[in-house]
DNA sequence: CGGATAAATGACCGAGGGGTCAGTATATCC
DNA sequence: GGATATACTGACCCCTCGGTCATTTATCCG
């Protein structure tokens, strides 16, 4: 006899899948920001992400359009909380602007750092080249708003003069590259590298030249 | 008679295309930068390279042997001058190292900003994440190199008491991170949103800040 | 001029993968 | 324990694109 069950009950023999109309989706998501943060947006085979999701390709397009549906879904879901918190902090802070233009970085690093987002974040810095709207997707529901946060700190501080006065838009891009390039080092060059980036001393060495470049004490004139 | 060419001369019909074994590599490669730096790796079809090259997809593989060979010849080629530019600056340079520093900065800056290179640049960074010998071969090749150089600058002024003690590997990092970002933005973002980054006034606003930020005057404990 | 050489072509191959849908297995209801 | 509804499957379609190669055609040379 074919043991084609574990026990007595022959009846049944432990179906091939189960219907989960309300959690696949959520199954579905997360499967697809894991692989499309380790691969990025062409090399993902929806096929894979079914498959790591549970299911099959087919089940993916039962619940997203296409590809570049689930991406965004995938990057919103990710991204929102981040967002969220920032906002939130910038709102609540009581304080000098230094130690909030650190708390706003420091958030949006522990988020990157993290959570599955660094994936998705290199993915959106990179990938979206060719994908038009998905660019403008990113730029418009996250990149800007955070930007416009980061403007808002910088302004405040050079009100208060916490902050020499500096170009705020160019400043609040400057503050935000480090973090942004430590995305895309981790996905792009790490995994070739013999060396890892220490990436706490990096953030902090970071934080470190920006709060000093940000600094009125200053009177240098540095540029000609 | 079937007027086959114009004038009286019938005898040339002005051939369908021309040999030339010695120019053509260099047309291609300069078709190769161009639609890499605007599309990406993967959307480059080597058949648009050889139609911009005045050719067919066939006699690209005449003359490299297959794309990532392409891939790895164009950047070579871009980005030589540009390390050779650099190194030499370093060497030949007297005086500070704030100098050096703003001398070495503005100088790749250069060429990212007025060059084919900007394009490639923001490929590197982004699009070689699924092909690792790319990634290492971008790595070692370029990459590191700049990165050793950086390193040395700020070592040297450290030493002199110019700059700050600062992690110098990490700090070399924060101090690209502003150029990166700004190639990756230009090739990603610039093109679906209104108002694009004025280049000059952001890279003087981030030299100003990584000047300013390795200060030594700065007497402040920055980070807890 | 005409034959030899080889540069260039373009039709072709095959793998890969997004997207579809007829059929099948599971859940539910009576 | 059917009968019905539907979540899920997986084989299939078809297009794209890197890479190949037999054939065509420009050029060289005697």
């Amino acid at each position: 006899m074919k043991p084609s069950t574990q026990g007595n009950n022959d009846r049944k023999p432990a179906p091939r899948w189960r219907r989960r109309k309300d959690t696949r989706p959520a199954e579905i998501l997360a499967a697809a920001q894991e692989i499309f943060g380790e691969r990025g947006y062409d090399a993902t085979r929806l096929e894979d992400v079914g498959r790591r999701a549970g299911c099959t390709k087919g089940t993916v397009f039962l619940y997203y359009e296409s590809k570049s549906e689930l991406f965004k879904a995938a990057v919103r879901e990710a991204m929102s909380p981040m967002v969220r918190d920032t906002e939130q902090a910038v709102e609540e802070h009581q304080g000098s602007a230094r130690d909030l233009l650190t708390k706003v970085l420091r958030l949006r690093w522990e988020h990157m750092a993290r959570t599955r987002l660094t994936g998705l974040v290199k993915l959106l810095l990179t990938e979206t080249g060719k994908y038009p709207d998905l660019a403008r997707f990113y730029n418009d529901e996250f990149f800007d708003r955070g930007q416009a946060l980061l403007r808002k700190v910088i302004q405040k501080g050079a009100d208060k003069g916490e902050f020499r006065k500096v170009d705020v838009e160019q400043a609040a891009r400057v503050v935000v590259s480090p973090l942004l390039f430590a995305a895309v080092w981790r996905h792009t060059f790490e995994p070739v590298v013999p060396a890892p980036i220490e990436l706490d001393e990096y953030f902090n060495t970071s934080l470190e030249i920006m709060l000093a470049g940000l600094d009125p004490a200053h009177v240098h004139e540095t540029v000609r």
